[in-house]
Parts: C-alpha cells; sequence; structure tokens
DNA sequence: GTTGTAATGAGAATCATTCCCATATAGTGT
DNA sequence: ACACTATATGGGAATGATTCTCATTACAAC
C-alpha cells in the first residue's frame, strides 16, 4: 500500500475496455482512474486537478471523456451544474448518491437490495409504458450534510441553485 | 399562448411566494409559470425562449432565478448538462423524471405510492446515517427515448448543446 | 405627480467545457 | 535499435450556457 491501493482488476478492466477502442491506458489515464477509485465519491473536474496538480485541464477533460466512452467512467449530475465523475458501476459497484444541497458535495450510499429490486421493477414499468429502453436510473437523495448544518446560514451556496 | 389554461391556484401561489420576499407577479414572470405549467415537462432556457419568442435571454435566466428564489420553479438536472426548469413540487405535484441518453430530452412520470413509500423511508435511513438532514429525493430513470430509438446510431445527438 | 424600489433588456463578462494543432510518445514491424 | 504510423499530450483559442452591469422603465405608496 505504498502509493496507490486500487484493486489491480480495476486498471486491468480500464486497459481492457480502452484497448477495445484501440485507445491506451496512458500514465494521465491510469492517474485519473486511482484518482476516483480512492476518492470514494464523484469528483468534479476542478477536484481532480487539485489532487493531480501537473494535470493540465484540457489533458483531464479529454481523458475523462474518453474514459467515460470506453465505459470505464460515468458522469453524474448533482445539485449544481459541475460535471462530476466517477469509475463506471462494473467497476465500482452500484450505488447511489447524497448531494448537499448547501455545498453541492455528493458522497456514495448503498441501499438496501429491497429498494433496489423495487426500484429497477419500477423502472421497467414506468418506462415501458412511455416507451424507452431503460438502461439504468438514479436515485439521489438530497440534504444537508452535517457540516452546513453548523454553518449559520448561507444562502443555499452560490452552486446549489434549486435542488429538490 | 392566448388562453390560457393554467389553474389560477398556480398563479396565486406564485404571487403569494414573490410576495412574501417582497417581489413581483410581473407579466415575464407570469409568462415563464404558464410556460413551465403548460409543458408537462422541464424546459430548458433556450426551450422557453422558443415559446416566448419576444423574451431577452437575460430576462428568462434572471426572471427563472427569481422564481426559484422564491420557491415556485425548480432547477432539474439531467443527463446533458442543460439547466431545466420546471415548476415547484408544491405547484406541480411530486413526480420523477425519465431522461433520454442520447436527446437528452426529459419527461415527467408518476411512480406507484408504494415506490413512493419505500424510497422516502430508505432517504430517512440512509442520510440519517450519514448525518444529514434529508430535504428530498430524486429517482430518475435513463433511457433511450421511442424518437431516438428508430434513429441509426447517433453518437448522443446534437442536442447536446443546442434547444431541443 | 413625486419618489423609491423593483424590473426590464441589451450587451459585456464569466466560467466550465470543447476544440485545435504542433509536438511527443507508445506500439508495431524490420 | 530504427523507422513508421496512430494516438496522446498540453497550451491556448473558441464555444456556449449562464451571470452580471447598468441605464431605462414600470409600479406602489404617499
Amino acid at each position: 500500500m505504498a502509493g496507490v491501493s486500487v484493486a489491480a482488476s480495476v486498471h486491468e478492466q480500464a486497459a481492457l475496455r480502452l484497448g477495445g477502442l484501440d485507445q491506451r491506458y496512458t500514465p494521465v489515464r491510469r492517474a485519473l482512474v486511482t484518482t476516483l477509485a480512492t476518492a470514494g465519491r464523484p469528483l468534479s473536474i476542478p477536484e481532480i486537478l487539485e489532487v493531480n496538480e501537473a494535470l493540465p485541464q484540457s489533458s483531464a477533460y479529454r481523458n475523462v471523456t474518453a474514459l467515460i466512452e470506453a465505459g470505464v467512467v460515468r458522469r453524474v449530475t448533482g445539485v449544481d451544474d459541475h460535471g462530476r465523475f466517477e469509475l463506471a458501476e462494473e467497476l465500482a459497484g452500484h450505488h447511489h448518491h447524497l448531494a448537499c444541497a448547501r455545498c453541492g458535495t455528493v458522497e456514495d450510499i448503498v441501499p438496501s437490495p429491497r429498494l433496489e429490486r423495487a426500484m429497477d421493477e419500477a423502472a421497467r414499468v414506468v418506462a415501458e409504458e412511455q416507451g424507452y429502453q431503460v438502461t439504468g436510473h438514479q436515485f439521489d437523495l438530497v440534504g444537508t450534510c452535517p457540516t452546513c448544518q453548523l454553518a449559520p446560514d448561507a444562502p443555499t451556496m452560490p452552486n446549489a441553485r434549486g435542488a429538490l
């Protein structure tokens, strides 16, 4: 556990999926995967750049996009407009999110199997009624995080425009 | 829109909530509320401008923001980055969304009471574990809409940028 | 009507994200 | 190792949505 404590399978999967598109698993991409894998929550590009100081913005965007196309990463939309990114569920496991309406932070949560089943079923039924082909669902909770609960009363933060 | 078949109570509520913040329920704001109320799905600013041709962009953004602050409108984030807007649940009723991963369109759906109850419960449990104060949830389905299913394979549609 | 406050609209400014392109690097075959 | 070709990189310019600025206008209360 010197530098990176990321399961080897994650990197293998990433390399494999990129390879399928004739794309390489370069150092920059490996760094991105490592960053996302160790974060435990979806990160925005600015947050990724904070962790990888030498990484140019354009490379971050370009490679996150490449990883998304390869199915290694997925984009999460939270309370604000910032794109946030996390490893695809096949690599990180299925889970949901808890977003703070004040500061915009998003955390991972794991729902009960029962709820999960109910949601899957509901998804199928409702979507088929509309003629959609369902490819996934998103169940996100919105609230106020412990930190922001303590803060006096910042007016719902600059970021957190009209969340639920 | 002429005859405007929007429940009077919606406008009353809007006026009331704006009034509470010393803000007026002006013609522009009324037009926005009417547009959103009759759409039946969340609209992006470009879409709103399409319906209200004479409306300047800056007024649209400014007033949507004002309506959000007054609790009349809420922002919805779908598959792409476009902000989409709809009437607050207190005015339009609680519901969820079905988003097309291709073109980004978002439709309203009404889930079963059973699922709704399960989600509320799960929300409470999970959030309390994390010390959050839950204020709401969001259950969105992602899929491919009937129209996009027919299209060969446009790579995530041009819509992702402009209006619908 | 006068006065004060809020609203409007046109355009400038901001900010995240994407695009462009010249250079660097990995992978492959020799 | 050598050359060759495709992909990746990074710096900066371009794009596009959203926000801000400000002079002007409309409304409400006096």
